[in-house]
DNA sequence: ACCATATAGTTAGTGTGCGAAATTATTGGA
DNA sequence: TCCAATAATTTCGCACACTAACTATATGGT
């Protein structure tokens, strides 16, 4: 007698995209009053830690495809989070680096991580919390 | 002295994107032959266990946006997967149904999600795959 | 019966993700 | 030096995801 569990409660795909929808959704929201998406604000944090950095070592490093790359570097350029240059030692290349306003805006970005991250996560138990990071991780590989 | 992590290795928005995007692409891939995505999968195994439900449903039951589905339906239509009927009670809504193609593609579907599943939980002890799946449900909620 | 309100679904606009083709620049031989 | 193979980025096309606006239908109260 086995009361069918409904399809997708066994299919870790579905669980991982729902997960990951609710989080983006709550990550959203807290980015919206400051004109960033979740993803802008990956780039420019990835640019905080690495300036003058490439598309294509941003796109290694968040593991982003540079087609998709080329359009948020548009609209963060066009928001004047950003400047691409083109590289001087190999001018196929870019190199790209915050603006001041760019800069100016990372505090605040490690704020909403944390409140992100506290929102989210802030019902687990501690080990709970960094089982779960690493597994993501394990996954990724 | 504290080594600073990379910001998006403590952003679970981050970890939670890169693991979805993963499976998600080994999904994706799995099901090429068949000229199906992902989501068109889910649509049609949630079809399969609610024969005749209107989009409201669909949506509910799958957590997608009316907006997002009404073109996921659209392409399964036009793929000869399903049909969409206007119902009789209440003419606003729709009842959908599998055509019989739609039916004959369940039993691989299932397969594919095993396979998927395997994939890429295969390497985590078991334990660790029901924590990972309770946790997932517990941050939709 | 009539109208305000609510509901089901579609459409338009923006952002993201990805495969494939195109563009421009670099490099390693012949 | 010149040309083929590579590499960095962009562009195009398609599929979602989500917001907001819109259409068509239902419903409840007067």
């Amino acid at each position: 007698m086995s009361s069918a569990l409904p399809y997708y409660d066994d299919c870790i795909m579905f669980l991982l995209a729902k997960a990951y929808q609710k989080v983006l959704g709550v990550f959203k929201k807290r980015l919206r009053e400051y004109g960033l998406t979740p993803v802008q604000n990956l780039v420019i944090m990835a640019l905080f830690e690495e300036e003058g950095a490439s598309a294509g070592e941003l796109g290694r490093r968040l593991t982003i495809d540079n087609a998709t790359l080329s359009g948020v570097l548009d609209r963060l350029a066009e928001g004047g989070w950003i400047i691409k240059e083109t590289s001087g030692d190999d001018r196929r290349a870019l190199q790209i680096y915050l603006t001041q306003k760019g800069k100016d805006i990372v505090r605040t970005l490690l704020e909403v991580r944390d409140q992100v991250n506290e929102d989210v996560l802030g019902k687990l138990k501690l080990e709970e919390q960094l089982l779960l990071k690493r597994i993501l991780k394990d996954l990724q590989g």
